[in-house]
DNA sequence: TTGAAGCATTAACCTAAATTAAGAAGTCAT
DNA sequence: ATGACTTCTTAATTTAGGTTAATGCTTCAA
């Protein structure tokens, strides 16, 4: 267990890695995606200060994330031992990621993003709108075409 | 802890239930499925024998899931108490849905399909069409046609 | 300071999947 | 057995979102 200090831009685990660590954010901004058969990236999750950040792989298997530092961050490192982490922990990111699955099936791009805006409020300004994309699972111009016409209603009072 | 018989389509948890259980497949087949907005079923999860079946929130939290026996089932209903559930069992689940989520976001219908087929090969036997559909988050006549399509083009050597 | 690279936006066009509709076949309750 | 449901399939049409491409902004290294 040791405290390092990251630049924007570093990645700190790649695919494929094993006996991978778990990273606790003290500050900054930590990300992290899968890229698929295609090459496009996916962000899965976005960790900010005082988010906890591990691939949820079994001990000896190589990691299916990428994670990457979005800002200059200080991040707690810690060996891996899911044996010993409070259940009712993991039980909470399960509810989490039940949540996203269901959205992912049921929710329209643009219900998604109102949906991100309300739950990461503090994040949206943080990261570049094609990440944001990205964590929906649309496009940046999908995006950035629904924003535009979100206001452009709004204006109208539609 | 008690077993219990239950009858094809009977509902074992309905959305908004609290205090909800833990349900143990000793034999037969269980869906759990959400309801959106819209009224449209999502099918969450397929636990045949073996598998646990339970509703991830927070012990006071009233539940999002519907749970609902897809054949004649026997049944273990158990009282839930996540702080006792071992992590490992947890984290398997995380990777699953994280998992799922990454194949939501990159993975097209026919994709998603044919990852089922490997994945389940025992379950796509002993539920309806439009259930698989419903998992993959697609219509059913969409996955009738991927099916039909596929059948052609492999008949055709493509 | 300037040029190159990355980012956001807009628009034209294209494609996968949703919607709607209709018909064939199977299952169920009476 | 018969009629009422439900399921599956196919087809026509529509729509959400992807792709491609052009334009103006930043950012940042040389």
């Amino acid at each position: 267990m040791k405290k390092i200090s990251i630049k924007k831009g570093t990645l700190l685990q790649h695919k494929g890695d094993v006996n991978t660590m778990v990273y606790e954010v003290e500050s900054g901004l930590l990300r992290s995606f899968s890229i698929d058969a295609k090459g496009k990236e996916h962000v899965f999750l976005f960790a900010p200060e005082g988010w906890i950040v591990a691939d949820a792989i079994a001990p000896e298997e190589a990691s299916e994330l990428f994670i990457e530092a979005i800002e200059d961050s200080i991040v707690i490192v810690k060996e891996r031992d899911v044996s010993s982490v409070d259940p009712i922990v993991l039980a909470k990111r399960i509810s989490v990621l039940q949540n996203r699955v269901i959205r992912l099936m049921s929710a329209s791009a643009i219900e998604r993003y109102e949906a991100f805006l309300k739950t990461y409020p503090d994040i949206v300004q943080r990261v570049p709108q094609k990440m944001i994309a990205s964590f929906l699972g649309i496009t940046p111009e999908a995006l950035s075409k629904a924003k535009g016409d979100k206001m452009r209603s709004s204006i109208k009072g539609i």
